[in-house]
DNA sequence: TCATTATTGATAGTAATACTATTATATTTG
DNA sequence: CAAATATAATAGTATTACTATCAATAATGA
């Protein structure tokens, strides 16, 4: 996984940025350190000028990349969502028996990201992190509309499309195929920050349980 | 039920507002058109300052209430998830068959408000959509450890947790209640979001519909 | 290698936001 | 009617969210 990944490049929909930071060492400084300080101080009380002094970097250099910190947001969740794509496909391919590959969708799209390496200038652990704490807030705007039209949130889209087609394999005739996926993978997230945050209202525990919940309601749904 | 809650006044935890604004006509003002302003702008484009401006009142007295715009969600959102649970104690009272009862429960918290009109100066179902676009970002804040041990989110986990029990008395083996009810409450307000902005990711169209899928899911889970 | 071009940095400036403070003016209540 | 309270008006500050301009530096390619 780690060496296949290294070779890859994440596809992000080039609306989303003024430049691609892809392509220079301070695009990539941003994304990088943009991670680290977004989870840090949380993404209301982060601004480009407090980046900018992190990176030892001038706050216009920052827009050169990104309009706002909202389309950074959007762009650091289509790279996770786009990555998350990547591992999904190589996890289930190969894997015949539907139930099998859904389990390990599942598995996959919930289960809490810990200190995967496959890429040099982001931190997916940490990326997850902040995921789970603010990836709403990308779509939860006046302006979902117009930026659902731009294709912003496609590749999330297509990771919940992808694995309503293995619940579909596994029971064609569940009526549910989509909220049941789009709940799961929302839903896994907002489980995480309830571990971290609310524990009078979640079960889950660790890693591991969040996992096991989604699992086991998953074969009661479509059995 | 509109009798009933006319004479009910819905309790709010004080640290939420700097003065209680059911004490005052500007006060009664401030929660009503905020409601209005925060479904026609979104919570990110609220300002005190327009709302004072709608009102025809000062921005500064507008503080005198609510410390900040964060606070005046919280507060709505207290007050919806209080009226919430005024809705399920009503609606569930004497009926003696968990079952029945839960599938009761369920339906309250996931179907769409549509017209209710037990309280003069809220509009219950405008209030629901802001609660669809905007909830979440009441807890997703770094200050969310805090601002829970002080008591802001009290009535929703108490909303969760009553429900909780229903489930427990339904199926007193099911491990996961607490996430599961979560999962529910949570994801009917992101299933109504989805029908109105990303339609591609969810199979509901309708209120009934939202509820549809959760009384089939919770039925499959717990049986 | 030198000239061109692209990238970044530094500085300044604007409008809006998120408040706080003060004082004046109503309004309520005892 | 006086005292207390609530509200309005005005002003002011620090921060945010940018935009514009120009200088400095680095990369490239002829």
């Amino acid at each position: 996984m780690n060496i296949i990944l290294s070779h890859l490049k994440i596809q992000v929909n080039e609306k989303i940025y003024v430049k691609d930071p892809e392509t220079s060492p301070l695009g990539k400084k941003i994304v990088e350190q943009s991670i680290l300080l977004i989870d840090e101080i949380g993404f209301d009380n982060f601004t480009f000028k407090k980046l900018g002094e992190k990176i030892g970097s001038n706050e216009s250099s920052i827009y050169r990349y990104f309009e706002n910190k909202h389309k950074l947001l959007v762009y650091l969740s289509s790279w996770y969502w786009s990555w998350m794509e990547y591992k999904l496909v190589f996890a289930t391919t190969n894997i015949l028996d539907p139930t099998e590959k859904l389990n390990k969708a599942i598995t996959i799209v919930t289960e809490k990201v810990t200190n995967d390496t496959s890429t040099e200038h982001i931190n997916e652990a940490i990326l997850n992190k902040i995921i789970i704490a603010e990836f709403t807030k990308t779509v939860q705007t006046k302006e979902v509309d117009q930026e659902n039209k731009e294709g912003f949130f496609l590749i999330y889209k297509r990771v919940i499309n992808r694995i309503v087609g293995i619940v579909k394999e596994v029971n064609p005739e569940y009526p549910f195929a989509k909220s049941l996926v789009s709940t799961i993978v929302e839903g896994s997230l907002h489980q995480h920050f309830l571990t971290e945050h609310l524990k009078t209202i979640t079960d889950c525990n660790e890693s591991v349980s969040t996992t096991e919940f989604y699992l086991n309601l998953t074969t009661n749904v479509l059995r």
